[in-house]
DNA sequence: TTTTCCAACCAAATCGTTTTCAAATTTGAG
DNA sequence: CTCAAATTTGAAAACGATTTGGTTGGAAAA
């Protein structure tokens, strides 16, 4: 069914129907009411690639998938989605061709030029992002999920990855502990930077040496979890406490823990971060997984509230938001043993 | 840059520039390659709005998303997008509303009216589901990821569950279990029929009599894998072997087997479902989890592949794929003790 | 030399909307 | 009751591509 025929059955010009259905006020409220019931009675759509042709929107809000499966991804989709639902917006999923560099920047060009989506979110983003720097320069409205350090303005959401660390790391220290080994993600991106700072800080404040040796990053995997804390539970002077970056690699950290015999939250403390997964809980783990907790649906929800209002004109200038992290305390936290 | 402006620049109509970047026949080889070498410099996209207005095609696949932050669904999307990567084909990710059902099939049917996708694929099928029958009624091509008892020509791709578990619970059998768990996804959708199918038969080709209550069935969380398995172990005859249905269910029932003081690969068997994620693997569990393995990225990537075969042109009548399930032992599976 | 055919190109119609500008109708003031 | 102002409606021009149905000029055939 199309604008033409739909209008004709109504006896109106095309015109005022599509008036009428986008809300404009030159038409008489009976006549809106009678061309919106008769849409729906006659199940008319209008065309989503004419109006897009016509008013230059794209109708779609870009999201660059990284190629490691990362298990955030689906948490903020969703949390996206719940957003997007009323709207008339659709998600676009855009694979990231090579790690390699210069092709994600033609990636992003690309994007921008094509005119598929009104807006993009960048994911973890790096202190120096020439993805940033790209498209502020193509003029294209984005929000950062994430912090960058780059001198070029822009919105971004990101949660307080420095005071997380700080606080966990702070709160072991207070129980007792010294030696604090920390996991964190792969290096370059800048929530990696705040984990460092925030587990450098705390250290430091409480005159605490720190030891180059207890840091490890890399991909949030079970395997990197349990291949690092098995190694620096094995040397001498091993660690009491171990930060995790994630709730998989706390899965590792705790079964290399359980593979030497001790147990977590006697010999071995361990507090880890936790985006809220409705499939892996923290409370659930035995014994109860110590977090720092931000929720990653919720972010992709709000995300997805700022990019609309960005693209309905909110400068990106005071769009900053910085969630505080919560720490909750379980049972794989406790005082050093004696 | 505008198609009319691009062929001004070239000295050449906008037909010709049309055709000869689309790889129409009726255009010289010279000024093909003259314009194409020409488009890449002055950077001219077709504008996507436009082309697909104009031709009807939507350039993108849709998948809708269910509710539940699916951990499986972030693979599935990476493997399309590996094979989407060369085509000009995005992928839409439609939220799902309400898990209310009258609000699905509307879902679908403004999908498909919107004209916003060329194909959709159908996740977690149930045996007569509305969907397929939907989407065929109004010629929407589509793939269902599953299968269904529908009778309503349509293409699918599968994985076998049924041979899966059967071979799972087979071998548990081999191994002189005979009281073995079982926990299933949620019921409804075909799949856990197929898993429920297998299952019984394995048990019944050997003369074991199907205990009702050995059977558990729900979302693939960690906790559901742990309260079935401790409320089952705690029991009077409890099981000795248990297959689970995903990863997390896995982890929780590893969990329950060592929160009784047992020990998995001793007291109690585990084999589950492996999707084959890079941040969680079984091999990497303590002990080694004996698993059912089929990657869900592959799935992902042959489905897409499918989708744009359908799309192009090809019947939906013989695209039928069942993928075969390794199963893989490791040392989460022994004898039964004495 | 004339005719036919083919390769290479182009003008203009079209896709289904939105929106500008103008016309028709109603309302309200005098 | 008239006329201007305000309210509703419409005709037609975009939006930027693809595609139908021609031209054109030159080579091959007659």
């Amino acid at each position: 069914m199309k604008l033409r025929e739909f209008a004709k059955q109504l006896g109106l010009s095309p015109t005022t129907v599509s008036r009428a259905l986008s809300g404009y006020p030159e038409v008489s409220e009976v006549t809106r009411a009678r061309v919106a019931e008769e849409a729906v009675r006659l199940g008319y759509q209008p065309n989503v690639n004419a109006v897009r042709l016509k008013t230059g929107r794209a109708g779609a809000i870009g999201v660059v998938m990284g190629r490691a499966g990362e298990f955030h991804f689906a948490e903020f989709m969703a949390g996206m989605a719940e957003r997007l639902l009323t709207e008339d917006t659709d998600i676009l999923v855009i694979p990231m061709a090579d790690p390699d560099h210069n092709d994600e920047m033609q990636l992003y060009r690309r994007l921008v030029e094509s005119q598929r989506v009104d807006a993009i979110i960048v994911h973890s983003p790096r202190p120096n992002d020439e993805r940033i720097a790209l498209l502020h320069k193509l003029g294209m409205p984005f929000l950062v999920h994430g912090r960058s350090d780059i001198d070029v303005p822009h919105a971004w959401l990101d949660i307080d990855n420095e005071g997380a660390v700080r606080r966990a790391t702070s709160h072991l220290i207070d129980l007792g502990h010294t030696r604090i080994a920390m996991i964190n993600g792969r290096p370059g991106a800048t929530y990696a930077l705040h984990r460092d700072k925030g587990y450098r800080e705390a250290l430091q404040s409480r005159g605490i040496e720190l030891d180059p040796q207890l840091i490890a990053s890399g991909n949030f995997t079970d395997e990197l979890g349990f291949r690092f804390a098995r190694s620096l539970l094995e040397q001498a002077n091993p660690p009491t406490a171990i930060v995790a970056g994630s709730m998989m690699t706390a899965l590792g950290v705790y079964r290399a823990i359980r593979s030497l015999g001790l147990q977590v939250g006697r010999e071995v403390s361990v507090i880890a971060h936790d985006d809220v997964f409705p499939y892996l809980t923290a409370d659930n783990m035995a014994p109860s997984l110590s977090a720092t907790r931000s929720s990653m649906r919720a972010a992709g929800t709000r995300c997805a509230d700022l990019v609309l209002q960005l693209v309905s004109g909110r400068s990106p200038l005071d769009i900053h938001e910085l969630w505080p992290v919560e720490l909750i305390l379980r049972e794989s936290t406790a005082p050093v043993p004696r």
